[in-house]
DNA sequence: CGAACCCTTGATGGCGATCAAACGCCGTGG
DNA sequence: CCACGGCGTTTGATCGCCATCAAGGGTTCG
């Protein structure tokens, strides 16, 4: 890793409470490389060699079985993936490539557990790191089990414009295709969902979206304040 | 809490490893109590004032959504809950409560936290226990996302079974209605699917399930060797 | 004994998957 | 520069899984 990133990256939640020469110890072992788009880094069932952080890009984690392929997460900067695997040592559960060029800092597992072993404010720091990461999870399985897909794509919408300050007009994060495999439904299904969503308030022209009517659009989805993380 | 019930509980995982003194601290400030069954312990939104742990019965953590209201997960002894809202201080994502009468350990979660804080060996112990726990959450996504509810209702008693030491015969953890809702099913179709089961293999009659044929059971189950933990 | 409640079985309907085809975009190569 | 092919998206038609509605049987408990 080059010298002039590191400060960079010592800003990030997971190392800027930590040792100093520590994170040095660590930083010094671990490599920051850019890969290309649709590169897979990796395979379910891999052993968790590294941990990675994705520092810029963007990164989808799925899962196959046999024929089908299932999106289960996107990764946005500024993220770790895999800290589960990575920390106790066990086989991906899932599988990851880039969506777009992305910036990864790749951690030794070996290295990162025995350096969190040693320095609490590491190990505090994973620890509100997986835990967060657990509660997405929650958040992804109710939304599955209780809402179906219109109301999952409202609230998808609703959520995307809301982390990006209420926007009233904003991209689509990633291909339809694998936006419909994160919710749970074929592209066809999307495609058509994407067009009833005017009479709930939303424009979607490509990847472009524009909330009309946010009353509308909150109503249909209708947010959990807990779950949903207000 | 009494004194000859704590060996019992020292022993467990999470507290195995730590430092004597302060999981005296910490059993001397936590409440050991049986609760009848159907008992709400911890309801949706609430905030996270104890770190639970089951010592025996059965736990189902539950969400509601206005009406509807879908099982989560099934909490079997020895097992901590909610970890990820006790140790991040949030409000609880998830309600819980008793399927049968349980025996639980109540930690106060601030005393928790600044403990784990203090003493590595918890801290790492709570660490591997969240891990774990993320991995089964991605495990039911995958499950639910990508098999149908026949698959789905098979690879549950197949890890039934295997869980029970390949038990040929055994009783199902639940009430079906449970187990239907556990599986993202209506409780009908889990009963017309336990029929069907018979051409694969199972036999299923009440509460009590008998496997006589395991290969055409493994065969529409189709266990994923890595996240179904082999 | 009656009243819940759970489980089962049957009939029907709807959501979403699948199959199929056409359109637009973009890269490559003639 | 244009032709072509590949891929993502869209739209339409059809099918099937599963939810819903409805009713009856069994068990538990007051």
């Amino acid at each position: 890793m080059r010298t002039e990133e590191i400060p960079e990256i010592a800003a990030l939640p997971l190392f800027a409470a930590m040792n100093e020469r520590m994170r040095e110890e660590i930083f010094h072992a671990s490599f920051l490389q850019v890969f290309p788009p649709a590169l897979t880094l990796i395979e379910t069932g891999g052993r968790a060699d590294f941990l990675h952080v994705l520092l810029d890009g963007l990164v989808e984690l799925f899962t196959t079985n046999g024929s089908r392929e299932v999106t289960m997460q996107l990764v946005r900067p500024v993220s770790s993936f895999i800290l589960a695997a990575a920390y106790t040592d066990q086989r991906y559960l899932m599988s990851a490539r880039t969506l777009s060029a992305s910036r990864i800092l790749m951690i030794p597992s070996p290295l990162l557990r025995t350096t969190i072993a040693k320095d609490g404010a590491l190990a505090a720091a994973a620890m509100t790191e997986i835990a967060l990461r657990y509660r997405n999870l929650v958040r992804s399985l109710t939304d599955i089990k209780l809402r179906q897909t219109l109301e999952r794509l409202a609230n998808f919408l609703f959520l995307e414009s809301r982390r990006q300050g209420d926007a009233v007009q904003f991209q689509l994060p990633a291909e339809k295709r694998v936006i419909a495999s994160l919710l749970g439904m074929t592209p066809e299904n999307l495609s058509r969902a994407c067009g009833t969503l005017a009479e709930h308030g939303v424009l979607i022209s490509g990847p472009t979206v524009q909330i009309i009517d946010r009353t509308k659009l909150i109503a249909l989805a209708r947010p959990d304040p807990v779950v949903d993380d207000f």
